[in-house]
DNA sequence: CCGGCATGCGTACAGTGTTCGCATCGAAGG
DNA sequence: CCTTCGATGCGAACACTGTACGCATGCCGG
């Protein structure tokens, strides 16, 4: 407290916190608030991602994201264009391999998917109308796998597995979200369950047998790549009779 | 204003109120309210629905909803259900009509589906967990139609068809959803988007045909009923070569 | 007649996305 | 060197949201 310094310019806590801060981060910038936002959303689901959470995690205020980012809605854009990055497509040298080609395509969309299992909740709501560079590119390499497999309708086939990969993943996710935020594992969860799924199959004659796969409790990511695969496999056979010659 | 009636007991112009209300409307009901919230997501979409714009529909307090219903999540569910019911799912009698009985099941649901946009929303956030006795029928048709057409894994076709299913719907009503949100005709609105989406896809040559597409233009809905057509066809073909004998 | 119980609702709380205007800062220009 | 200026951060505020709590009121069985 002493009392010779002009008090009023120049604060003196204010300017002790200030220097230290500024060199402290590279400062906000697009890139780093998508990154972060892809952690939280990553670590907490979906609804756990606030803009003031989000700021607060960068050690800035809420609004201050404004300035680099136009709503929340064009940052999940951003999120998704920058998950999208991951998504790894083989080119096609040899046109015969092109069945393990796209295999290695569906696998790394659904692997992403369920890398951020929040990336469902956003396409059930926007679905792939993003025009981000990512997401382009993975497109754009699609349509060249598929146009160098032969196939006379590229457009129609990449939609064609682009539908199912994205029904498969999607419902998985979502099964995954729930049980997660159960904070119980998937076995107990799944046992928890039971119950009320088997009275609700009560009189479904069909229905009864499908809750009763043990499979399901012992190892149930297993189950669940076998399930994604053996779709796959239908839709690329039937794909193989559109193929000419 | 007579001064002779007790006025605590019986101020008059609440047992005006009172009396006209109660028997104008069946009161409150589960089922009032659900069937109210369908029609405002129908409406107005999924982030239009609030409770108290709902309990102001229905003549009620915000509030007041919470005596029938648990949770804004569980009036989604049952939400859901309640669309679930319009699916129709034909039985089979020839076994070898399964193509076509399969067809008209997948049909249907990509119907509702389109004609609830906010559907795709839920299922991506919750998927298919939900218990609900429409959805658990319509699940039981699905696995009498398959045995009956003689799947050796019932449950794997469904899952199959189901997954194209839930992909090219979601889809379509996220972009449906998009479209209605901007107010304009699907026409005007591609048109406008076009020169975006022309600069996203420079230099992505495989990418350069797709947005010229002039039917996307003149006849969308044409065009997204065949291109549901050739990708289910797609799958039913992969299904039929598991078909024994 | 009366006591209990289901139903409706007003108030309140914690939290949300977003707007606005002010403070601060680094750099550019006289 | 001083000053202006544009960019950046931020505190306060607004209109909402879902939901918990407690009070009032009506109907129904004893």
């Amino acid at each position: 407290m002493p009392p010779k310094a002009k008090p009023a310019a120049t604060p003196l806590p204010s300017v002790w916190a200030r220097e230290q801060r500024t060199p402290d981060q590279p400062a906000l910038s697009r890139a780093a608030i998508v990154r972060e936002a892809v952690a939280m959303l990553d670590a907490d689901g979906i609804e756990a991602l606030s803009m003031r959470k989000l700021g607060a995690r960068l050690n800035a205020g809420a609004t201050s994201l404004y300035r680099h980012v136009a709503t929340k809605d064009e940052l999940m854009e951003l999120a998704v264009d920058e998950v999208a990055a991951e998504i790894r497509v083989p080119e096609l040298q040899d046109g015969a391999a092109w069945r393990a080609a796209v295999t290695e395509a569906a696998a790394g969309f659904r692997a992403t998917a369920l890398r951020h299992p929040w990336l469902s909740s956003v396409l059930g709501q926007a679905g792939l109308a993003y025009l981000g560079p990512n997401l382009m590119t993975y497109s754009e390499r699609l349509a060249a796998l598929f146009t160098a497999a032969g196939f006379p309708e590229p457009s129609r086939a990449i939609d064609t597995v682009l539908s199912y990969v994205i029904g498969m993943s999607t419902t998985e996710a979502a099964w995954l979200t729930t049980v997660a935020r159960s904070g119980e594992t998937e076995a107990t969860f799944i046992a928890r369950l039971m119950p009320a799924a088997q009275q609700a199959a009560a009189g479904h004659e069909h229905l009864a047998g499908s809750y009763t796969d043990a499979a399901a409790i012992t190892d149930p990511v297993a189950l669940r790549d076998e399930k994604f695969r053996y779709g796959l496999a239908v839709v690329l056979d039937g794909l193989a009779l559109r193929l000419p010659k």
